[in-house]
DNA sequence: CTGTCAATAAATATCGATATTTTTCATTGA
DNA sequence: TCAATGAAAAATATCGATATTTATTGACAG
């Protein structure tokens, strides 16, 4: 006797609520990149026990989120210019790959869902859940190529980048370029099928976040390039 | 007290000599695709905690060789020949890219780990090393590319395919072909500089495995995609 | 027969308590 | 003064014991 005494919701593992949290916190930046992960403050600060803890860590992982130092524990995975060009290049492979096939399969159903989730991004200009609207909306535009890793990759690239646009955002201006033109043009062209306008558009896009990104982030990184990140233990 | 009565070694976590052994295990097919993998049943075979077991499982969770169910346990990554062919596809491009940037880059110490590779690769033939030898000399050809994102990548999708070399091997008949002239050919043209003759030989060595494996694995795989078998052995 | 449901069995997930390292830091001997 | 040294403190890694959840089985109603 005892039970769901929490409000409602309920339904997932200790585990897994762990890992959702420390995501969010790395990717906003509230743990800073390179930052020592200790378990006994993580486990008061998440409050659980020490092996779903090490779990969600040992998972985030995967991610290239976290890094696992054997016998010496965890940090949060460090961030570099250096990295955030090479998420930065592999992006425009990996994206540039998955469009072209998402487009060579389109379907009336991947339209759909094409045309929703852009309609849904414009909507959610501005607020809290734009991030997730506008992920979605990239990942949906590849969601027709059949291959399962490729769009895994682009999946965690995307989210790796998601941690250098908090970092830039720290960084002295902020931009004010015409992203929304530049969404749609993409959207445009991939619902028209040319593809080659489509991946020029979204390499673009890309690109010029990129750079916007890389100036940003220059004045927070002098020139110390220093380790950058190995990542497979091994 | 208490104390390392082990036979001298020693000196690696229980986690990460889990982590290897089960990696091993899974590579050649010891652990086949598809199989729940009971905590206790391999606590037991591998003589260590629960914890360990579930934290390297986890870990294998990176390399795609273990699928983690929410509340309800691991199991060896399902193959297929769809994934396997996935798999190729990718490496074609992620070597292709990486071998470029790595000729591009050259210098005289990559050179030389190359021949050193090359040569070792060539003395282990036939001997239980030589897998090992193989990697070395593939990962070193990429190795002047200053991009650790894109060698993770190209490293796990090398040992992927490892598997699915072991899976084949237990198909029909075996190969024939001249694999070890293949080898010569990519080597030497990497040594000369040359990045498109290189690059040629390299995707074409992997294609003509991949094709070999494709049909050996058909047989293998008659045409139902995956869903796995929930099947206990033991 | 056949599908539903409860009781049981099996397995996973999680906790709390140690054992083992690593780190820190003050001490000592050149 | 400065490096070497060796406890003490801090953190990680691991174990063994439960709590929870999922899977199985068999009885029973339709």
């Amino acid at each position: 006797m005892n039970m769901m005494d929490d409000t409602g919701s309920r339904e997932t593992s200790a585990t897994r609520a762990a890992y959702l949290s420390l995501r969010q916190m790395i990717l906003e930046g509230k743990l800073p990149a390179g930052q020592k992960l200790k378990i006994e403050q993580l486990r008061t600060l998440l409050d659980v026990g020490a092996s779903p803890v090490r779990e969600a860590l040992s998972l985030l992982t995967s991610d290239m989120l976290v890094e696992r130092i054997d016998q010496r524990g965890f940090r949060a995975a460090p961030a570099s210019l250096a990295n955030f060009e090479e998420i930065l290049t592999l992006r425009c492979t990996l994206e540039d790959m998955a469009l072209r096939q998402s487009i060579a399969r389109s379907t009336s159903a991947w339209e759909e869902n094409l045309v929703l989730a852009h309609h849904r991004m414009k909507r959610m200009a501005g607020t809290e859940t734009f991030e997730e609207a506008h992920k979605s909306f990239h990942m949906t535009l590849l969601s027709a190529a059949d291959s399962p890793m490729l769009l895994g990759y682009c999946s965690q690239l995307y989210d790796l980048n998601i941690r250098y646009r908090y970092l830039a955002a720290r960084g002295p201006s902020y931009q004010t370029r015409d992203v929304v033109a530049e969404h749609e043009d993409i959207f445009e062209a991939a619902v028209r099928g040319d593809a080659e306008a489509a991946s020029a558009a979204l390499l673009s896009h890309y690109r010029l976040t990129g750079a916007y990104l890389s100036t940003q982030l220059g004045s927070l990184y002098p020139q110390h390039d220093q380790s950058a990140a190995p990542q497979n233990v091994e």
